[in-house]
RNA sequence: GAUCGCGUAACUCAGUGGUAGAGUACUUCCUUGACAUGGAAGAAGUCGUUGGUUCAAGUCCAAUCGUGAUCACCA
């Protein structure tokens, strides 16, 4: 059994049942605000769906909660709201997930054959958007989860083949022999699906005979294997060591095919040898020489890797096996030179990790030029990154693109809507049902392309496909309606992590640009990955995830929320900790004891009128509360949550909670309105902690959920006048309470009860209003005001008043020696603000503001250090 | 090599040209009738370094050091 603590805030008891209560009221839907929406006020934000790979980590937490903040914060602000869920099919990773499933199990897919792998992709695809949906949901994220969406639904596979058919007829797509990025296990990679990692390699150095028998030439290279694609040779033009060799022919080792020595720029006469063997089919910078010189283009392996006939007795090993073997025989017949270490770069596979082969081979590709318009649009204002500096990487990569390949050798995906006929040989792109003849000259002996597309393909499409936009009549008046592309397109908002900036937010950018003619979003937010307290990267070999699950069960889903929210800087990693997992919680803990504290007094609090809050403190609060709505709603409209969540702390415990209902122990009548005020800021703070909220709003309008409707379908605060007055007198008030306890500090009595003390206030102050708050929160049985200082006593002096508590015996040196302190850093003040303000070049640039502001300082300064040397004089 | 961040109190970090801020930790005190997951008071910073612009620089500019990320090339 599990104590539980009174007086602790237990939220396991509300967070579950809350949910499911308002998914069942479809609050999370377009309408679900109905009764405070205000026209032609849409706001759509596109859920980043998730790979149904497996679980939510705590990128995840972040990504959502931020969005679920200002979702909350858009609906409660009266917008008809769009937040579109759903899931990725994510090609290759999901492809690779069910690939160990099989091997876990003894079997491998082409075992099982095509449509049984894809049936074991759909189960994963379907256990996974479970889990990953009940998760989001102890997040407490508030999608329109009707609507939600899965990129390889019937709906989104029409959009992919309109748009791919669009794509094509302008020229954009073409099907080319390009040399691209091959993964043996994974097929045909993009650029960016590539890692290079560094790497301690060997370089080999082999002689390769002169065919005319005058000698041998040695070439270096890291990948000998390579070298029975050899088409040439190449030197550069202008090195004299080597240069009379262009045109002469050398043979391969053991194979003897010749090649020609031949001349090109490309080779840097500093590295290596000067000789640099030339294999067009395996290497991307001997690609380009092949084609200039227009050399033979000679493939060694296959498609898994496994060496052909070109490599003599070779043929048969796999190339990273090969190496070693190639190796010792070179060595065995003296054609190897030498072996040294070096350091390189080799590309890895992003999903499988195995390296990348750059190979030649016939693939679908997005030409460049597609991208054009977006990177125009984009630098014309017509999108922003926040924070802005991202748009210095989103230009530097877009400007160096190269055609997209988008072709993949999977099974699970969207498969390429082209058709070939096998008589006539005509291609065509059909973007209705799969044909039954060709087009063209109508034989049935036709075949779809065994291809998938890239999965960022579909996912390019997300902002405007889950509208409807080429869905044909697929889930028409249920997940989509014909007013959505004219009322959410397009999105407002895409907040994502910059890891998927080029993978994912340029593709939607080119691909919404080209196909709707619009770019998807106006504001892109880009967060910082969550890293652990020392601000290293989690994995599970380091063994520092923090998993957001177990964190909610520890700390709560608003606790974790917050937290996240609080670290939220723009630009900043997130260095999550349990300090600041504590520090929420305790937030929240505040919060419920000051509800507790409001209902020891009464049961029932009105909703916020300020025409009815009356009582000085009550206005007081008011006017704090107003500020902190202002601070609030700045923060959220430029996606700062971390000074929205601060802004948020600060007002309710530094304020409402450390001197609202302090003060409200001297003033019960105030209490009344401090609870409506209180009630007031759940709303405000609702986006960021929504259970919290709803419960001690329900217990301040002794209502339940079950009964009543909830806070998150309530109008967010807005400004009402500040009261700046009541601002001032306050100020006052905490200013003479602070000093009353500083005095009695000094004379050892901590926060204890005394007897007597004076305060001497500036003239004009309303004593008799400020007099209960000062006695009861200085614990000051008799408090007096006077005119002039008392003789025998201590004394603290502040800005704008001093406070005097009569002693007899004490000893006198501590207070000496705060006030000589004081004093000298008065004096200090006092002589930078007279140096600046006896500057005549200050005097005559500065703003007036500015001068009056350091002027009013000085005097203020002065005043206090005549007290202050008043006080000592006395002591002397 | 190129580009982009970051460097402010012991720690984690805000800071939008106008007297340097928060939370935590620390020191001292308080179990006071919401909360010890609490309250009060306090101490703590040559804002990486050096120049420059400006009446005024943590903030803008340049250089430099440290640190991190991304992209690219190395046969």
């Amino acid at each position: 059994m599990s104590e539980t603590k009174k007086n602790v805030y237990n939220p396991k008891e509300i967070e579950d049942s809350y949910y499911k209560l308002w998914e069942e009221r479809n609050y999370f839907e377009i309408d679900g605000n109905k009764s405070i929406q205000k026209s032609n006020r849409y706001f759509t934000i596109m859920m980043p769906p998730p790979n149904v790979t497996g679980k939510l980590h705590i990128g995840h937490a972040l990504t959502f909660t931020l969005q679920d903040i200002i979702v909350r914060y858009k609906r409660m602000d009266g917008y008809k709201t769009l937040w579109q869920p759903g899931v990725d099919h994510a090609g290759i990773a999901t492809q690779n997930v069910v690939e160990k499933q099989l091997l876990a199990e003894g079997t491998t897919k082409e075992e099982i054959g095509r449509e049984a792998f894809l049936e074991r992709a759909w189960q994963q695809k379907e256990n996974s958007q479970n889990a990953i949906t009940s998760q989001l949901r102890k997040l407490g994220v508030s999608p329109a989860w009707s609507r939600e969406r899965f990129t390889m639904d019937e709906g989104l596979g029409n959009a992919v083949k309109k748009s791919f058919k669009q794509m094509y007829d302008n020229g954009f797509i073409v099907r080319d022999n390009y040399m691209i990025n091959w993964c043996t296990h994974d097929g045909a990679l993009s650029d960016i699906e590539v890692e290079h990692e560094d790497h301690m390699g060997k370089m080999y150095h082999i002689n390769y005979p002169l065919s005319d028998g005058s000698g041998n030439i040695t070439v270096a290279t890291t990948r000998p294997e390579t070298y029975f694609g050899d088409t040439a040779v190449m030197v550069h033009p202008d090195d004299e060591r080597h240069n009379h060799l262009i045109g002469k022919k050398v043979k391969l080792p053991l194979i003897e095919r010749e090649v020609e020595i031949i001349a090109d720029k490309h080779v840097d006469m500093e590295f290596g040898t000067g000789f640099v063997k030339v294999t067009p089919a395996h290497d991307t910078n001997d690609y380009e020489v092949g084609k200039r010189h227009d050399l033979e283009f000679i493939t060694i392996f296959d498609e898994k890797g496994i060496l052909n006939g070109y490599c003599g007795e070779f043929e048969g090993l796999e190339r990273l096996e090969a190496r070693d073997v190639i190796v010792k025989k070179l060595e065995d017949t003296g054609f190897m030179v030498k072996i040294e270490d070096h350091p390189h770069q080799v590309g890895h596979c992003y999903r499988c990790k195995n390296i990348v082969e750059p190979y030649i081979s016939k693939q679908w590709f997005v030409k460049k030029e597609f991208a054009q318009k977006a990177i125009e649009k984009v630098n014309n204002g017509e999108a922003e990154f926040f924070p802005s500096h991202w748009i210095n990487s989103y230009n530097a990569w877009m400007s160096e693109l190269r055609d997209w390949c988008i072709s993949r050798q999977l099974w699970w995906g969207h498969q390429i809507p082209v058709f070939y006929c096998n008589d006539c040989g005509h291609e065509w792109v059909e973007e209705g049902d799969a044909p039954t003849s060709c087009e063209k000259c109508n034989s049935e002996n036709i075949y779809q392309d065994p291809d998938v597309l890239d999965t960022w393909f579909s996912s390019g499409l997300w902002p405007f496909s889950t509208l409807g936009w080429g869905n044909g009549e697929f889930g028409k008046g249920t997940l989509w309606s014909e007013d959505d592309m004219k009322n959410f397109y397009p999105n407002n908002l895409l907040i994502t992590g910059f890891d998927i900036l080029f993978f994912w937010v340029a593709r939607m950018l080119m691909m919404g640009e080209n196909i709707t003619g619009e770019l998807p979003f106006k504001d892109i937010y880009l967060h910082a990955l969550v890293k652990d307290e020392h601000g290293e990267k989690m994995s599970k070999s380091k063994g520092n995830v923090i998993d957001p699950l177990e964190t909610i069960d520890k700390y709560s889903t608003d606790a974790l929320r917050f937290t996240l929210a609080v670290l939220a800087v723009q630009g900043r990693d997130i260095k999550l900790s349990e300090d600041k997992l504590e520090q929420s919680r305790n937030f929240t803990n505040k919060l419920f004891n000051a509800t507790n504290f409001l209902q020891l007094n009464q049961e029932h609090f009105d909703d916020l009128d300020p025409t009815n809050i009356k009582t000085p403190l009550g206005r007081y609060m008011l006017a704090r509360f107003n500020v902190a709505v202002k601070e609030t709603r700045e923060f959220m409209d430029v996606y700062r949550f971390n000074d929205g969540a601060t802004v948020l702390y600060r007002f309710l415990w530094g304020e409402f909670c450390d001197w609202g209902i302090e003060l409200s122990k001297a003033s019960k009548e105030s209490v009344a309105e401090l609870g409506s005020i209180f009630k007031e800021s759940m709303k405000l703070l609702h986006p960021f902690m929504p259970f919290i909220t709803e419960n001690l709003y329900m217990r301040l309008s002794e209502e339940s959920l079950e009964e009543g409707e909830s806070i998150m379908v309530k109008a967010y605060p807005t400004v009402s006048q500040v009261d700046d007055e009541v601002i001032k007198q306050f100020d006052l008030i905490m200013e003479a309470i602070v000093s009353v306890r500083r005095c009695k500090t000094l004379i050892d009595k901590g926060n204890q009860k005394i007897e007597k003390a004076s305060i001497k206030l500036p003239s004009g102050s309303d004593v008799e209003m400020m007099r209960p708050f000062i006695q009861k929160l200085g614990k000051v049985e008799e408090l007096s005001f006077v005119d002039e200082k008392i003789a025998n006593c201590v004394t603290d002096v502040s800005d704008n008043l001093e406070t005097f508590i009569s002693t007899d015996d004490i000893d006198m040196s501590a207070i000496i020696a705060k006030l000589t302190k004081q004093k000298e850093k008065l004096e200090k003040e006092i002589a930078k603000l007279n140096g600046m303000l006896n500057n005549e070049r200050f005097v005559a640039n500065a703003p007036k503001q500015v001068i009056a502001t350091n002027r009013k300082a000085l005097e203020e300064a002065s005043d206090k250090l005549a007290k202050v040397e008043e006080e000592l004089k006395g002591f002397a």
